[in-house]
Parts: structure tokens; sequence; C-alpha cells
DNA sequence: ATAATGATTCGCT
DNA sequence: GCGAATCATTATG
């Protein structure tokens, strides 16, 4: 297991994030993503090694999720890819639906077709039906979420590297360009 | 036990 | 562009 989780963040662009509940499949590409590097990371939970009951989730052997409730309505999900007791994950911001449109936009209820979907950290786990129930989740072993590896790997020339959003409170580490996003696509969360 | 806060989104102006 | 919604988690008494 790489302890590199920001040239794993650009890694997992490209990639699909699948669920299936109930015998329903939801699957979508990713298309941007956000590398949380603790102990030395202000931006993440688990910032200077703190240990709690949430952030337990996140010092686990990579290749699980840690999905927590944001704001209170929100449900994020991140990949945890450090080794185990190493805080890393992965937050990811924004999905290219694939597979069940209709289902996530049922969920969603949204009738039409916009970046409305599945562009936005908190939307795109509520139109795959990802929950808190969800957090800890080993994405290896089970195939009610897990992540596709078709092996299409995104160029370094199309990606964009950016400031992370909404960590202002980080002080310096705000200013680290650990946000990334595929070139030219309109299904990240901001404008291009 | 109680109080503050956020890795956000939506609706309205 | 701005502010409200809304609650689990966290820190503190």
């Amino acid at each position: 297991m790489s302890t590199d989780v920001v040239g794993l963040s650009k890694s997992l662009l490209g990639k699909q994030l699948c669920t299936c509940f109930a015998g329903v499949l939801t699957t979508g590409t990713i298309v941007e993503t956000e590398a949380y590097r603790a102990p030395d990371d202000k931006a993440s939970h688990a910032f200077a090694n703190k240990r709690t009951r949430r952030t337990e989730t996140m010092f686990a052997l990579g290749g699980c999720c840690y999905v927590y409730l944001c704001y209170g309505i929100h449900h994020l999900f991140n990949v945890v890819t450090g080794p185990e007791n190493i805080a890393h994950a992965v937050l990811i911001r924004a999905i290219e639906p694939l597979h069940g449109i209709h289902t996530m936009q049922k969920r969603r209820g949204l009738k039409t077709l916009t970046s409305r979907l599945t562009a936005g950290p908190g939307i795109l786990s509520e139109a795959l039906g990802i929950k808190t129930a969800h957090d800890g989740l080993d994405l290896t072993t089970q195939h009610l979420v897990w992540i596709s590896d078709l092996g299409n790997n995104i160029e370094e020339t199309n990606i964009i590297s950016s400031p992370r959003v909404g960590v202002d409170y980080a002080e310096e580490c705000a200013s680290w360009n650990w946000r990334f996003r595929i070139k030219n696509n309109h299904w990240s969360s901001k404008p291009n």
C-alpha cells in the first residue's frame, strides 16, 4: 500500500465508483478528488493523529472507505489509502454518471440530467445511495460499494491541480494544490 | 449534560 | 452572490 496519497488521488481519476444496493447497480467515473494527509495536514480530521471514534476508520489499512456526515446533512465519501495507523484519505468530490442514471435521478429527486446530479461530494453520495452506515466497508472484498479499475489512467497533462475547497481554516495547508480534476470535464463541481 | 461547528447544498435575490 | 438548513461529532463543564 502506497503512502503517496497525493499521487493516488490522481490515480483515482478516471476509475469507476460503483454501488449495488437491492440489486440495483449505479456507477460513475471519478472526475474530481482531494487528498487529505494526516498527521501534517491541518485540513484532515485526523490532523496530528487525532484518533476519535469517527476518525478511527481513517487509521485502518487502505482499501476501505471513510464516510461521515457533514453539516448535519451530507454524506461525504472518502477512500482510505494509507498503511495501518497512517490516516491518509482521498475525498471523492465529483463523478460522471455511467450506469443506473435513472436510479440516481430518483434518489436525488431530479427529473433533469444536469451536473446537479453528481457534481459535488455530498450529492454524489446521495445519488449512489452511500450513507454513514457504510463507513469502514472494505472496498475490495464485497460488492455493495467498490471501485472498478478499468486501467484507463488519465494523462498528467489532463489533470488540473488547485487548492482544496472549504478548508480556509487550515492555514498554510489551505494553499496546497491537492484538489484534482479532469480537464474539460463539465461534471466536476465547478466550471473548468 | 450542554454548546459549538463544519472536507456542503439549495433556494432566493 | 448570500444565507439558512440541520445534526453527528467534538470539546468542555
